[in-house]
DNA sequence: CGGCTAATATGCGTGTTTCGCATATTGGAG
DNA sequence: CTCCAATATGCGAAACACGCATATTAGCCG
């Protein structure tokens, strides 16, 4: 018996079909079906009846709902508890980050966390759903993703805490060298870039900020997809395309004339660097990196 | 999360090395060690200490043993609630039948029961362990199994009843057509003989209470090996070698000359054959199913 | 009582997981 | 230091779970 399966069976029974339930559990609905098919045969029981179209969980478990909930219940907090127990005694703390914000601030965050505390740090890179789903499984402590500035809550609930604790620009930028050849593209009506897959956060943002009305001036020529900012800077800095990248990311490079901003000839994208962190007791460590982190806001809007 | 996780947890508390967990848990120890490294991965969390040799627990797994059996107390009730269930209210009850009985005497019983009572009987095939299994993870109600005579309880436990309530004998049998053939290997000083797997019961069976003595008189030629009783007979029909099977299997053919019993000449193997139920309240159906094969018995031994 | 549509199921290819067997490695006792 | 028992790793095979494309079917509507 799996936790997984009690929660695919209460989600057929909170979306009412297997379709919207394949969705909320994240699957195709021919996956989902035939999960639901594997929990019956290891049960020996049917536990959907399929007769009715809109398939609708048998009474046999229907009747055991509540006590579905409670085990699920039970497991999660046994989940969370052992995941989080190692931690609080050793004084760790787990922060997911957001692949950009691993290479170009999260250094920062974790030396001044580790300067100013006793506390043992870890740093998880993962893509933005992940960062989420880290935290909301109690894997992580606290998350540090990118959002646009009128993106509302990314994590609804109030049980969730966030902070916005600094500023980001994802600038076009393009190898200096390259320069002319660029110049000469964009003359013939065409720009090369280095673009981010549509399912990965950056990927949207930039295709609704900035691509769509690019788009309507020029024609964008896709040289290279990548889901990591590193990977785009390398790929401007080649002289394959325009990226878009962290201006933390490329300061360097634009500072010592080896990349040039494009920033007032495209569009850049401005983005805040947030923290979040389930509201609620906590162990010291975390407590104190939350604190060193909303100092580190001050000190931004200095 | 799952059951079995836990489960595996707990059988390295209570055997105290990984080497002897795995064998409680049927694994080998390879597979076991792996497992327990995936559990670790999915919780995040080291789950035993792995310095010491003897692998112990971790402190922190240890402090949950108490919420950690509850838990999976109370996920085995779930499922044996739900397994049961719906035979409850459709008035069907679940048979597991050694593949031997399968043939030979489930039919009848089967029989009786559908005849007497108002009972959807499902007959499931499997061999003798497997049985047990399903018994005892109440996907059957009921179980009918082979024993030696001398064979005291193979399942010990008060929570468990038990009914012999026939007699069956594993008699050597052989075509009736070649015998001349088997009389001429025979002087030569051999036999040839189907048997069953080792790892079957009545491999085991008719190793010990048969061959071993044979092979002081006589080399025995394995020709066939077979899990099957029917495929034994079949095979003893074509005469390809001496086949043990029950003699209910083999009495038709027998009787029509077909075969010739040559228990005269090699040993049989008495066994009884008892039926196995969890002792406790039950349904209706299951309690009429017992009394019928509890009348069986009387017929028997009349 | 057909035909349409949304819901569910199935065929198929692919990548992942898990297992057993054989074998390597390692902690700890003597 | 050496040996033994406990645990880990390499490897190939089988089972599994998934997504995509497509087939089937219940139920609604004309």
């Amino acid at each position: 018996m799996r936790l997984e399966w009690i929660e695919d069976i209460l989600a057929v029974l909170k979306a009412g079909s297997l379709n919207r339930a394949a969705e909320q559990r994240y699957l195709t609905q021919p996956a989902f079906s035939r999960r639901i098919r594997s929990i019956e045969h290891y049960l020996g029981v049917e536990v959907i009846d399929r007769t009715r179209k809109p398939a609708q969980l048998r009474p046999v478990i229907l009747d055991q709902q509540e006590r579905l909930e409670t085990l699920a219940g039970e497991l999660r907090d046994l989940l969370n508890h052992l995941r989080q127990q190692d931690r609080k005694t050793d004084n760790r703390i787990v922060i997911a980050s957001q692949h950009g914000i691993t290479t170009a601030i999260a250094p920062m965050v974790v030396k001044r966390l580790s300067a100013n505390l006793d506390t043992n740090v870890r740093l998880r890179s993962a893509n933005r759903d992940e960062c989420f789903a880290l935290l909301l499984t109690k894997q992580a402590d606290l998350t540090l993703i990118y959002r646009t500035i009128d993106e509302e809550h990314p994590l609804q609930g109030s049980f969730i805490e966030e902070c916005d604790f600094g500023r980001e620009e994802l600038v076009p930028v393009f190898a200096t060298h390259a320069l002319e050849a660029l110049n000469e593209q964009y003359r013939q009506g065409e720009v090369p870039v280095v673009t981010y897959p549509e399912d990965v956060f950056l990927g949207q943002v930039l295709n609704r900020k900035v691509f769509i009305q690019l788009r309507q001036q020029i024609f964008l020529r896709t040289r290279a997809e990548t889901a990591l900012t590193l990977a785009g800077l390398r790929l401007a800095e080649e002289g394959v395309g325009v990226a878009w990248v962290p201006r933390s990311l490329a300061a360097r490079q634009i500072a010592s004339g080896e990349l040039t901003d494009l920033g007032h000839r495209f569009q850049t994208v401005a983005l805040s660097i947030t923290a979040f962190r389930y509201a609620g007791e906590r162990s010291a460590a975390e407590q104190d990196a939350w604190t060193v982190l909303t100092g580190l806001k001050a000190e931004a809007t200095v």
